[in-house]
RNA sequence: GGCCCCGUAGUUCAAUGGAUAGAAUAGAAGUUUCCUAAACUUUAGAUGCAGGUUCGAUUCCUGCCGGGGCUACCA
């Protein structure tokens, strides 16, 4: 901020004045003065003592004595052992808040010229969307919007996982027990039909497996004793996981089961089906691909339900089924330059010993490709697609950071040299009391639910505060979306996206205290303010901030913080961190409502100061609203 | 086994190497003839353990303990 470049300018040549030293640009650390002390800036003086050549805190005395004396920027300062607080004179808040209120672009920074395409979301097309989900799309959503007011051109894309095995099995189970079920005919939303024929593959898959290692059994001598084989294993597993004791004889027959296991899982009916089917749709059979489209539609307009729900949005989208043989075709092309190898069995890896890691599959012997492959495809496409973008984001969880860090080794090593601008965007997992979140478990919070739910809480407690007077069906509706929503997206992008965070489902959503509801409230709040003001005729500030005498300490700190909010856009662009938004929302709107309990705007005597809290509250609800914004929250003007 | 991440109030989250470790919730006590009490004020409560570097360590380094992840011819 400008502010901050012009005390730190001050500060050095007052110091060079002072000690005949000149300090470089780095070595000033400002931070805003803790709120126990006078003062809105305060200088760390300990390093300084270095070249002062004299103490920490005679540094700051004599430092602080010269900005006063030469700068018209500082009313007074004060030392508290080697740090220096620092108070800023009347005029100089004054034109900070003239400048924030004349600023014809506020909350959005000069362009870099730089173009960003960010990825996030993309889903499976085999299952509805869930709460892990909802944390990745608001988190690249956003992350996004903080890209754009930083300046930069974002093009927002996810890809499809529409093509393999796991569509593959939906389709088989569909197929076999789906009695030609549709979404119109069951009612029933179309990713979610999907996903509960998954499911049904699932349940049937295990069912032939546990049959299959049964009948093993049966026929080997050293476990026929055994009347459950695959249950045994399950709790033999269960007891070495929490480190129990397990005998030598059990372990003997643990292992003879595994390999059952592992036979049965390659030769039940089922996932013979299911790949046969793969290998049709490979070679486009009519029937299958036909099928393949119908239940990806089913997914894709579910999918489009949620998203519109969830408030986010794509430019464009990608389709690994697009995608996927250019990775090959590159993969290839890679061998014959010699950047990869090839394995007697035909499998093709690529060696990164050098750079600390180990080697990579990718292609699969048969020469079907891997996730890897179509992941360099798609990057290839995309920077063809788009030869501005200087680098992509990519949102997805934390555990696949190796993945990550393998993809951009092999685009560099294939000699793409935006390879190294490349991003992951590594987020924590979503984890549940009881752990995390497991589709076999039914644990999974699902994406659709979740977000009803903080609807109706949305509505219960707006009613039980009886705050819906005056507002039509439509109003309502609209508000409770937006609380609840809000509360929803505030809740997951508050926290830090590389943490794993807790969601209690038992203990629903907060809409007091540090919530997205409390920052809303304050908008609405102000903008009763506003529309009074609006009534009575005095929106216009007129020339009544220069005539202004004083301003109240607690009008001071919410300009500090006002002054704040591009500093905190780079902060959050630079880490890709909405939570630093979110943050300084929540501090702004704290800050506020101070204010707001302290003094009674409209009581106000002296017309000039009046109409500056009115001009001052504006600003304020303009900041909040913006800052909001980039998280994808609306506030409201009443709620 | 190897590699990576995380341990902060009862709980959920903060703290570019800086002051007496901040909030929120849950607990205790207050504030409504006054612009929206989804608010405000007061109070009590925490850095896993042991070393090291530093004027100064929640932050950096080492070891230990505890939790999670990755290490598939799955995606």
């Amino acid at each position: 901020m400008i502010l901050e470049k012009e005390i730190i300018s001050k500060i050095k040549d007052a110091f060079q004045v002072v000690f005949g030293s000149e300090l470089a640009e780095g070595q000033v650390t400002l931070q805003p003065t803790r709120k126990e002390f006078d003062g809105t800036h305060t200088v760390v003086c300990f390093p300084l003592a270095r070249f002062s050549k004299t103490g920490p805190e005679q540094t700051a005395e004599k430092l602080g004595e010269q900005l006063i004396e030469t700068s018209d920027l500082f009313s007074r300062y004060n030392v508290v052992k080697g740090f220096l607080n620092l108070s800023l004179n009347h005029e100089c808040w004054i034109s900070v808040f003239q400048g924030l209120n004349d600023d014809p672009n506020p909350g959005k920074l000069e362009s870099t010229g730089q173009e960003v395409m960010v990825e996030y979301s993309s889903p499976n097309t085999n299952k509805p969307l869930h709460l892990g989900h909802l944390r990745n799309n608001f988190l690249g959503w956003s992350v996004s919007e903080i890209l754009k007011a930083a300046g930069n051109t974002v093009h927002k894309v996810q890809i499809i996982n529409d093509r393999g095995i796991h569509i593959c099995k939906s389709m088989v189970a569909w197929l076999k027990f789906g009695e030609g079920e549709t979404p119109e005919s069951s009612g029933k939303k179309g990713d979610k039909l999907v996903g509960d024929y998954y499911v049904r593959f699932d349940q049937e898959y295990k069912k032939q497996i546990a049959e299959l290692v049964e009948d093993y059994a049966k026929h080997d001598d050293r476990v026929s004793s055994l009347k459950k084989p695959f249950h045994w294993v399950n709790q033999i597993d269960k007891k070495l996981k929490e480190g129990k004791e397990v005998s030598d004889e059990e372990q003997g027959i643990l292992l003879i089961l595994k390999t059952f296991i592992k036979k049965a899982e390659a030769n039940a009916p089922l996932i013979q089906e299911a790949k046969d089917l793969l290998l049709r749709w490979e070679s486009k059979e009519p029937a299958v691909y036909d099928l393949w489209k119908q239940m990806n539609g089913w997914v894709y307009s579910g999918f489009d339900t949620t998203y519109e729900t969830m408030g986010v949005d794509f430019d464009k989208l990608y389709y690994e089924s697009d995608t996927y043989l250019l990775g090959k075709d590159e993969v290839l092309r890679g061998l014959e330059r010699g950047v990869f190898f090839k394995k007697e069995d035909g499998s093709v890896w690529v060696d990164l010993s050098d750079k600390g890691l180990d080697q990579k599959l990718l292609l699969r012997s048969d020469g079907t490709s891997v996730y890897m492959t179509q992941d360099i495809g798609t990057a290839i496409l995309r920077f063809r697609g788009f030869p501005a973008i200087a680098r992509q984001v990519y949102t997805v969880g934390n555990e696949q950071e190796y993945h990550f860090k393998v993809l951009f080794l092999i685009l560099e090593k294939l000699g793409y040299a935006w390879a190294k601008e490349c991003y992951h965007l590594s987020y924590g997992m979503v984890d549940l009391p009881s752990g995390k979140m497991k589709s076999r478990e039914g644990t999974v919070v699902d994406a659709d639910d979740l977000m009803q739910e903080m609807l109706d809480t949305a509505e219960e407690h707006t009613k039980e505060l009886g705050k819906i007077e005056g507002f039509t069906d439509d109003q309502a509706r609209e508000l409770y979306y937006n609380l609840g929503l809000g509360a929803l997206k505030y809740f997951l992008l508050k926290v830090d996206p590389k943490k794993r965070m807790l969601f209690d489902p038992n203990e629903s959503i907060q809409f007091q205290g540090h919530t997205g509801p409390f920052i809303q409230y304050t908008h609405a709040r102000i903008s009763a303010i506003l529309r009074k003001a609006t009534q009575i005729g005095l929106d216009d500030l007129g020339d009544s901030l220069a005539k202004l005498e004083n301003l109240e300490p607690v009008e001071i700190s919410v300009i500090k913080l006002l002054s704040d909010f591009k500093e905190k856009i780079k902060e959050a662009a630079h880490h890709y961190s909405p939570d630093v938004i979110a943050q300084y929302a929540y501090e702004l709107a704290k800050e506020y409502n101070r204010f707001y309990q302290e003094i009674s705007i409209f009581n106000e005597e002296n017309t000039h100061k009046l109409k500056f809290r009115i001009a001052f509250s504006r600003l304020t609800a303009q900041t909040i609203s913006q800052a909001m914004a980039l998280l994808g929250i609306k506030v409201p003007e009443r709620m």
